[in-house]
DNA sequence: TAGATTGTTAATCGATTAACAATC
DNA sequence: TAGATTGTTAATCGATTAACAATC
């Protein structure tokens, strides 16, 4: 019945997002990435709205959460909230990400934009193909898998994304939990048990096929 | 006030899953097939949860709905249970998929089991680099993007997967919604505007790890 | 029989939506 | 001033969880 909880008092700041709106800001910050790219400077929630296909009131309220402001009967300068939500989900600090697998899939990983975007750095690849050792990917050099609990650890990196076959996801899973990682995204297709502590997020893309589907009610 | 809809009376079967569902559905069919080719028969409610990250009430309940039972003090018949699941999802025809884009990321998607598991089946590759022309992808022959709205028009193909450089994607969607395609995968970062009665989903990685982050509470 | 797990109800919780005054 | 859009409240809706009798 006493606050036995709540250790710290003053440094946990409201860090604490609802579990979906994170997910919903990272799509944001996406879309606002675009936007700038393409030379606009402000942007209202409905327009917001028609491409993350979320409800204008819910981004408001987002946005807000975030610790955003936007201009009544203008809308939001996209630089400011670019800002705002890098802050908030995280992604203001570069975050270091191992990547394991330099075959297509590790490649096209390692060139995609979004990580960056997210403040992910790729800062370390690994193969179990000794042709691709050396080799650089996207402007980092191809380790041995054998390498990984050194580097990982050594570096302190927390985050992995595994782009190896299904059969060999554990295996990589499990050198990367055994020196510090925390977290992993699974694209393997495999399945990946995560100890106390440590989680996984498995990349199934069927999901998103049968969601677009059911919007558009075929 | 009268009852205007519902223009249909029995065909339309219990194909209006809620949101959420189909997409839990989609996660619980790839463990199953998983646990399957590991040789197992039978899973409980809380060994899917356990990989699938939902509680386990709310899986008996979305198996429940989806027409499938289990027995009680034993657990769910694998092999019925995927069974049931397809046929709830629309995964038991087999439905099928235009990818434009061979690079590496294409070739990756065109090699990924999910797919299959899912009734997709991805039957023709298209690639503006005329090297590429020709070429097998997965068993698929690559075809110039010229063709797409011929090919994809005749063979009925509704569904389609993107994954060209972002600044080519909408150019890649005008000529798949140009031809009778109404659901498009969108892997490219571009931003994809969608006519009315289509829908895109825009797949988004960094999602997945702000998530996992966010469970082990990194 | 004893142990385990389903199927289902009832209660809680959080997300979504509609509406509108405030204000740029 | 007029038009547009935010910020915020209140109401609705659906998803999640806890609990437990039914039963394999």
């Amino acid at each position: 019945m006493t606050d036995e909880h709540k250790p710290e008092v003053s440094s946990e700041p409201p860090h604490r997002l609802p579990p979906g709106t994170a997910a919903r800001l990272s799509c944001y910050l996406h879309i606002l990435m675009q936007s700038a790219k393409a030379g606009r400077t402000f942007i209202s929630s409905q327009a917001l709205s028609e491409h993350a296909r979320v409800n204008p009131t819910q981004i408001r309220r987002d946005l807000t959460a975030s610790g955003a402001f936007g201009r009544r009967g203008v809308g939001y300068e996209i630089d400011s909230l670019i800002g705002s939500i890098r802050r908030i989900i995280g992604a203001a600090e570069v975050r270091e990400l191992a990547l394991i697998g330099a075959g297509n899939l590790g490649i096209s990983i390692a060139g995609c934009d979004i990580y960056r975007e997210h403040g992910f750095r790729i800062t370390a690849i690994f193969d179990t193909d000794p042709a691709k050792t050396g080799v650089s990917v996207a402007g980092v050099p191809v380790q041995p898998v054998s390498e990984v609990g050194d580097t990982v650890g050594e570096r302190g990196i927390a985050a992995a994304v595994i782009a190896v076959p299904a059969a060999y996801a554990q295996e990589a899973a499990d050198r990367l939990f055994g020196n510090g990682v925390r977290v992993v995204l699974n694209y393997s297709g495999g399945l990946v048990k995560a100890p106390p502590g440590a989680a996984v997020h498995d990349i199934n893309p069927a999901e998103g096929l049968l969601k677009a589907m059911h919007l558009c009610g075929a």
